[in-house]
Order: C-alpha cells, then sequence, then structure tokens
DNA sequence: CGGCACGTTGAGCGCGATCAACCTCCGTGG
DNA sequence: CCACGGAGGTTGATCGCGCTCAACGTGCCG
C-alpha cells in the first residue's frame, strides 16, 4: 500500500518495444509507432504493494504495462475487499480514469512493475489522428469486460474448489502468451489473502482449498506466492475449456 | 429463450431518435446524426424471453436499446447461469461480437425490446470518419466494465441481503435516468429466478431474501415482476452511496 | 380440467465463516 | 548477539448463512 513507491525513467524507445517479442500481440505500423513514440510520457516503475492508481482519484495518466504484475480492486466502507482481475504485461490500465472524471478502483503492484506512461489529454488526439490505434484500445477494453464476465460467473457460481482452479488456470493462460511460463511451471506472486479476496472467501477456507488444489498435484504453495504445475487439472476441476487463442494488439 | 422472436422494422429516423428525450445523454452533431443515419440498418423488436445474442456466435450486428429491459448472461456446462448486467435504452450490445470473433456471453429480453441495428462492417469505417463517435464507443465500453466491477464487488463481498439491496438500488437508478421511474416507484420486470442469478443465490434463499427487503418497506414483489417503493432503504442496507451522476453517450 | 410456471414455507444439512491457537520466517532494535 | 513483533501460513472447533429437499398454493393457458 505504499503510494511513494514510484519513479519514472526512459529506458524503451516504442521501436524496441519489449511487448514486439511476444507472438501473440499484432504489431503496430511505422507511423502508428511513430505516433505512439509521441504519446508515450516515459516510463514508471512502481515497487511492491505500490498503489499505481487509486479510487476516487483522477488518474492524469494512461499506462500499459510492460512487465510485472498488478491487481485492480475495490473496496466497501467497512474493508472488505474484492480483487476484480490481475494486470499482466501488456495490459492497459488507467482507462476509465481517463474517461469518466475519476477512477472507481484501485490497481496495485504485486512485483516490480514496468509500466509505460501516456498522456491523458491526448486521448482524443489519438482518436483523431489513429482510428486503429483507437480501435485497439476499444478491442482492450472490450476484452477487459470478457475476462470479468467470466471471474464474474465464477465468483457467482462456481464452487471454492472450482473457482480455485479456475482462477489458477485463467492466470496460467494469460500468463503463457507473455512468456511467463518456464518448463511449464509459472510462479504466482500472491499471498493467500489475494486468493481470497479474488474468489469472495475467507483467508481459512482458501487456505485449505489450496490444500486440496496442491493434493491433487495442481500446485504448490510456496514462501512467498505459488506455483502452478499441472494446468489440465486445473481445467478439469474447474469445468473450463480455457480461453480462446487469438491475437491481441497492444499500444 | 424463444429464437425467433423478433421482426425488423423503421419506425424512427435518427433525427428523432427517441434517446434525444433523456436530459442524461449527450446530443450529437449534425453530421454525427447523419453518418448514424447511414450506419443504423433498422429497428428489431424482440418479444419477452427471446434470445437476441447468443454465446459462441458470431453477431453480425451492434445494437443499441431504444426501449425496454434485457439482460445479459453466462452458463457453464451443467447449466448453473449468471446473470451479468442487465441492459436498458441507450446500452450498447453485441460490441464484444463485433470486435472480436465471437460473443462470449448471451442476451435475452426482458420485455418487449426495440433496438436500433448497426452494421458490424462498417465499425472500421466509423473509427477513420467520426472519432468522436468513437471515443462514445469506448465510454460505453468503459462504462459497461465499471458497472461490472461493482456488480463483482457486490456478489463477492456483501451478504445477501446486502447484494439484493444493492441491485435494486442500482437498477433504480439506472431507470431513473432513462425516465422510467414514475412516482419514486419503479416496476421492475424480473422473476425471482433472475433475481437469484443475478446475486448468485438459490431461489429459495432469494424468495427470503426479498421477503425481508419486503418487510423492510423498500419494494413490493407483485404477480410479474416487482415494484421498488424506497430508493433510501436500499441504499443504506447495501451501504451503497449510489452512481455518480455524470452526462452519458450513446449512439 | 389438467398441467405448468412461479412463488411460498418449513426442515435439515453442509459449505464456508469465524474464532482461536500456534507455527515459521524475517526484519528491527536493544 | 538475542529479544521482540509482525506478516504470513496452518489447523481444529464451532457457528451460521445459504443450499437442498419437499410440499403446497396460486393463477394462467390449453
Amino acid at each position: 500500500m505504499k503510494n511513494n513507491g514510484a519513479s519514472t525513467v526512459r529506458q524503451y524507445p516504442c521501436e524496441r518495444c519489449p511487448l514486439q517479442n511476444y507472438p501473440h500481440f499484432q504489431q503496430h505500423e511505422k507511423d502508428e509507432v511513430e505516433f505512439l513514440s509521441g504519446f508515450k510520457m516515459g516510463e514508471l516503475v512502481a515497487d511492491v504493494g505500490t498503489t499505481v492508481l487509486g479510487e476516487g482519484r483522477s488518474s492524469a495518466h494512461l499506462f500499459t504495462v510492460l512487465s510485472g504484475w498488478a491487481f485492480r480492486y475495490k473496496t466497501l466502507e467497512d474493508g472488505r475487499r474484492q480483487i476484480l482481475n490481475y494486470v499482466l504485461p501488456g495490459d492497459l490500465i488507467g482507462l476509465q480514469g481517463s474517461l469518466m472524471k475519476e477512477m472507481q478502483h484501485s490497481v496495485e503492484a504485486l512485483s516490480p512493475l514496468v509500466m509505460c506512461m501516456f498522456q491523458r489529454d491526448k486521448l482524443p488526439a489519438l482518436f483523431q489522428s489513429y482510428p486503429t490505434i483507437a480501435y485497439d484500445i476499444t478491442w482492450l477494453a472490450s476484452r477487459e469486460e470478457q475476462m470479468l464476465d467470466e471471474i464474474l460467473l465464477s465468483v457467482g457460481r462456481r464452487s471454492a474448489l472450482e473457482r480455485a482452479a479456475y482462477l489458477f488456470a485463467f492466470i496460467y493462460q494469460r500468463a503463457k502468451s507473455v512468456g511467463m511460463v518456464k518448463n511449464n511451471t509459472l510462479m504466482v506472486p500472491l499471498r493467500q489473502q489475494h486468493v481470497a479476496d479474488t474468489l469472495g472467501l475467507s483467508i481459512v477456507h482458501t487456505n485449505k482449498t489450496l490444500k486440496k488444489l496442491a493434493a491433487k498435484g495442481a500446485l504448490r504453495w510456496l514462501d512467498r506466492g505459488c506455483e502452478v504445475i499441472d494446468h489440465q487439472i486445473l481445467l478439469d476441476i474447474a469445468k473450463w475449456q480455457g480461453l480462446p487463442p487469438a491475437p491481441r494488439p497492444y499500444i
């Protein structure tokens, strides 16, 4: 929950954007890259625990994550927290804050986070001059909505075990598409409290549910975070067929 | 769940779009209205129970609801259903299907539904020629995401009673902004099964929860659907401050 | 008239919450 | 160097919200 664990640098020019390396991502035309170079203000680096964007604040910026993990969440007045979704490389954050008056959710870093920072004011100009990029932004907003649909289905209608299995299967697939899976294994930098707040469960019951998943050989809980070992078991438990593999844009 | 309860007509020219009448909506410039006139293919009228858009199908169209109620939902393989959100006049449906390969959720009419139908193919042209409308579409997508965030928080972290109260307070506010509230009272055309599938509860428990809300004087359950009487009580029970009132676009 | 959709109510059960210890690890300060 | 405290994880006991089962009521439609 730190607020000052952030600093700005400029290390990656858009022509050598690290996101280019993933086959899942659609590449930009030369003129688009040029425009984006001007749209980009620099990079923001955030430590673990830093609140990148805060509910109620009006965000002056729009970000694309270049590397690292984060999560979006909301809280009720009495402190109950719901994690809405996780943020991985290539994901856009702060769009709501750029379009509406203010953010209605917060974003916190789960690992050291490198973000590409854009100027909110220039968004209308982007829509004017680069309709293909505007289309991509809309696509990304629509994808976020689609993910939320799935998550809501899960929280509303799956049992605790199914829900947990879905969560890790979902994260696994997304992480795989950005090269984070090594040897069919993925390290997920979550505390059990994060898992609980994602699934809408108590910590105690989350702990017991994770033990069951571990007993089935799907994952292993470690010192800090957990390791997804068997993706297929998770899919089976969650009765989920997985994400449709499709190329996706980024900005 | 009918599939054929739909027919097309063309009754409202865009210059006399019925949505113009609501002060909540931002009006279009003349040239935008002209373009939208060409983008619009006609109107689609659907009966109660008609599946307007189906999960897995690729939708050839994009719609704006002109009048009536509908809901978006997803189901698990074994039939468990989760209602994701409700669709009211001014809301856009089918955007996911227009941007991605296929729809990942279904939409069903809750009342006779009149929709303005647009051609999916022309969406890129819209982005090319009318960036302000493109911006509005992105705004609407972002608003849907924002609503889902709230709903997910509710399903994940609120008790049954709070959740039910939130649902009706939320619907009340949205309906009010499109002139559906008369005498501080709103008729909601839902069965208890819809409420249950929205809240992630069983029908039996939903029934008991609604009785409690009725006992507190917040609403009244009728033959077909229910009547929201006291909005403030709902807000109090849900511990919710309500939606920030803001002008919104439509297309 | 039967059949169906929808709502209502009570009984009992179980999933997941809460309470309460206790553990290990680790960073901090004496 | 150790003492201490806090964060995170583990485990058992008990509670209770919400589920399931079951029966019955009502109004509507064929």
